[in-house]
DNA sequence: CTAGCTTAAAAAACCGGTTTAGTCCAGCAG
DNA sequence: CTGCTGGACTAAACCGGTTTTTTAAGCTAG
C-alpha cells in the first residue's frame, strides 16, 4: 500500500500539495494536476481511511440502533437507510439491542468514542429516564418511529394517531359496532396515539369510547394471541379488532383460527405496519401502512443535516395509508 | 474529550506509561497504577478510537455484504453475526448490493481501504469471474451460503443436496410420483445441489429422474408464479413440488390459489430455507430449515480467526433439517 | 567499590493523513 | 528600482494514540 508521500515523491511535490489536489482544496496549473494524477494512477494510491478519519476527526459512519434487526420492519428501514447513506457516502454501522437498556447505552458510547459521527434510534419500550438522561447529552442522535420522551433530538415520526383512527373508521364504515383494540405499551408514544385514533373513530361515528375492549400489552404475537383469546369469552364478542401491530394482528388470527372461527367471517382484523408478510397471510392482512422507505430516508438526511450542522426540523410526521385486503367484511 | 497526554499529565507520568498500562502491557507498581486509575477516572477519558485504530491499523469492524438485507433470510443471518460479533468486541458494517456486481466489489474496496479488517459475503448471482478475481486478492474474505467458484477463501455453506434429498423423498414417502421442482439458478452453486439432491431421491426411490419436470430460475416469488403456471397446464400435473427456496413456494402457493386449487389438497408444496414467514403462512409451509443462527456464528468466527491469522477450515457444510407443516398432504 | 542486572518510566519514532502559516518568485504598478 | 500582489508550493504542526528504544536508579554479587 502506498502512502500519500510517496506519490508525492513520484510525482516530485509535497505531500501537502498533494492531500490538497487530492481533496480539492486547491487549483493546480494543468501540468502539476497531471504530475499527481499519474504518479496517483501508477501507486495505484488509496488514502488510508484510517489516517484520514484521525486528522479529519469524523468517520462518515452512522449508527443505526433497533431493538432487533431480524425484525422485518427494521431490517427493511435498515435497508433504506444503507441505501441513502451509501448515495451519501457514508456507511451504517449496525446494532442490536434486543430491547436492553445496556445495549442501548454501549450503541450512545460509539458516538463518544468517535466511533460514529451520528445515531438513528429506534426503541420499542418505555423509557425510565435513563435513555433521556443520556441521550439528551449527545449532539447527533435521531429518534425514529418511537419517541423517547423528553429529549430534544430531531424525530421522525408517523402519524400514529390518525391511522389508528383511519382503520377504526373503516371498520365502522363497513358496519362493525363492536370493535376491540389489542394495542402495544400504553405508554410508549405510539400505543398511545393509536389508541387515541381509536377513540377519536368511536367518538365521531357516536359510539361509545367508553364501551370497546381495550387491552394493552406488547407488540408481539403472543400477546395478539393472548388478548384476542380473553376478548373472545366475552359475553358480547367483538366482530373486528383493530390490532396495534402486524404482529400482534398473526398472533390473533392464529389463534382464532385455533379456535375454530373465520377470519374475516367471524372476525375482521387490521393491523398496523404493513409488514412485507402482511400480504401473504391468508386472508392477506388489511393493515395501516408506515411509509418505511421515506422514514428511512427522511430520518438518514436529518442526521446528515445534523452533522453538518444545517438546520433541522423538531419533529417530523410522516402520513400512513390504510391498505384494504381480505382480512375486513362487512357486518350487516 | 480528553487525551492520553492529560491523563499522563493529570496522574504524573508519560503518555507511554499510561498507554501500555491501560492496554495490559505493562506490569505496574500498586501505587502507579492507582495515580493512573483515579487520573482516568477524574478526567473521565476514554480513549480516540480513530487515534487507537490509525496507529494499531485494525479497525475491529467487519463488513457484511448482502444483496438485501430486507430479505428476512439476511436480515436473520445478519442479526446473529453482529450478536457474535459484538460478544467478540467487533462491530458490524452492513451494505446491500442489490445483487449489483459493483457494489460488490465497492465493498472489497472498503477492505482495501482497512474501513474493515473482513469481509463476511454472500452473493446470489453466479459470477461471471470478476468476483473470483477480485476476491481472491484479499486476505480476509469468508463466504457463506452460496459459492463464488474458485476462490481459495473459508466458506461456510449448508448441506443444499442432502436437503433438497430429504425434502423430495419426504413427498415420495407420503405417495406423490409425479413431482415437479422448481429451482434457482442452476449455475448457482446452491441451485445445482438442490437439483442433485432431487434428483437423487427420484434415482434411490426407483423413480425415473428424467421424467419429473424440472424449472429453474431465480429465488424469487414471481418466478415460483411463474413457473407453477406453467407447469399446471402440462398434461400429467405434478401432484407436488419441492421449491428452491421460500420465496418460490410462496408465488406457487399463491398463483395455485388464484387458480381455485387448494394447498396442500391440490398440490402439495416443500419449501427450502424456512424462513420466519414460513410458518405463518395458511397452510404453514414445510420446508428445508437452514440453521441461520449457527450459519451466523460460524461465519463470524471463521472471519475471526482469518484476522487473527489461525488456521481455518478451508469449508463448512452445516446440516439442515426438514420441518413439517401443513402444506404437504398424502396421496394414495 | 563496581560491574551487571532489574525495574520503572520516559523519549522519540511511528501510523498517514490534513491544515495552517509561510516562503519564494514572477509580474505589475508607481 | 521598489513595493505590492497573487500564484505555486511546502515546512511544520496537528490529530491521539501505540510501540520501540533509552535512560535512570536501585539492588545484588563479586
Amino acid at each position: 500500500m502506498s502512502t500519500i508521500s510517496q506519490v508525492a515523491r513520484e510525482a516530485g511535490y509535497s505531500p501537502a500539495t498533494v492531500s490538497r489536489y487530492l481533496n480539492n482544496r486547491i487549483e493546480l496549473p494543468a501540468s502539476t494536476a497531471l504530475r499527481i494524477d499519474s504518479a496517483v494512477a501508477r501507486l495505484g494510491y488509496r488514502p488510508n481511511l484510517l489516517a484520514r478519519r484521525l486528522s479529519m476527526g469524523r468517520t462518515e459512519t452512522v449508527g443505526l440502533v433497533a431493538p432487533e434487526i431480524a425484525n422485518p420492519f427494521f431490517a427493511e428501514l435498515a435497508a433504506t437507510i444503507e441505501d441513502e447513506a451509501e448515495r451519501h457516502g457514508y456507511s451504517v454501522l449496525m446494532s442490536s439491542t434486543r430491547g436492553l437498556r445496556e445495549r442501548e447505552l454501549t450503541s450512545l458510547r460509539r458516538l463518544e468514542d468517535r466511533h460514529v459521527d451520528g445515531l438513528i434510534m429506534m426503541t420499542n419500550q418505555p423509557d425510565d429516564g435513563t435513555l433521556a438522561e443520556n441521550v439528551g447529552t449527545h449532539a447527533n442522535v435521531v429518534l425514529v418511529d418511537e419517541d423517547v420522551p423528553g429529549v430534544a433530538v430531531p424525530k421522525v415520526f408517523v402519524e400514529n394517531e390518525f391511522g389508528a383512527y383511519h382503520a377504526t373508521r373503516h371498520l365502522i364504515e363497513v358496519g362493525h359496532t363492536q370493535i376491540a383494540h389489542i394495542g402495544g405499551p400504553g405508554n410508549l408514544m405510539s400505543g398511545g396515539e393509536r389508541l387515541d385514533g381509536f377513540r377519536r373513530a368511536h367518538l365521531e361515528c357516536g359510539l361509545d369510547p367508553a364501551s370497546p375492549r381495550v387491552l394493552l400489552g406488547t407488540y408481539s404475537r403472543e400477546f395478539g394471541a393472548t388478548a384476542i383469546g380473553e376478548l373472545l369469552l366475552d359475553a358480547n364478542r367483538p366482530t373486528a379488532v383493530f390490532c396495534g401491530s402486524d404482529f400482534i394482528a398473526i398472533g390473533v388470527m392464529q389463534r382464532v383460527r385455533e379456535l375454530g372461527l373465520a377470519v374475516p367471517g367471524d372476525l375482521s382484523i387490521v393491523g398496523f405496519d404493513d409488514m412485507p408478510f402482511a400480504e401473504l397471510l391468508a386472508p392477506a392482512l388489511t393493515t395501516v401502512r408506515q411509509p418505511i422507505e421515506t422514514l428511512g430516508r427522511k430520518a438518514f438526511n436529518t442526521l446528515f443535516a445534523l452533522i453538518n450542522k444545517q438546520e433541522t426540523v423538531a419533529e417530523v410526521r410522516l402520513p400512513v395509508e390504510l391498505v384494504e385486503r381480505q382480512s375486513v367484511a362487512w357486518r350487516r
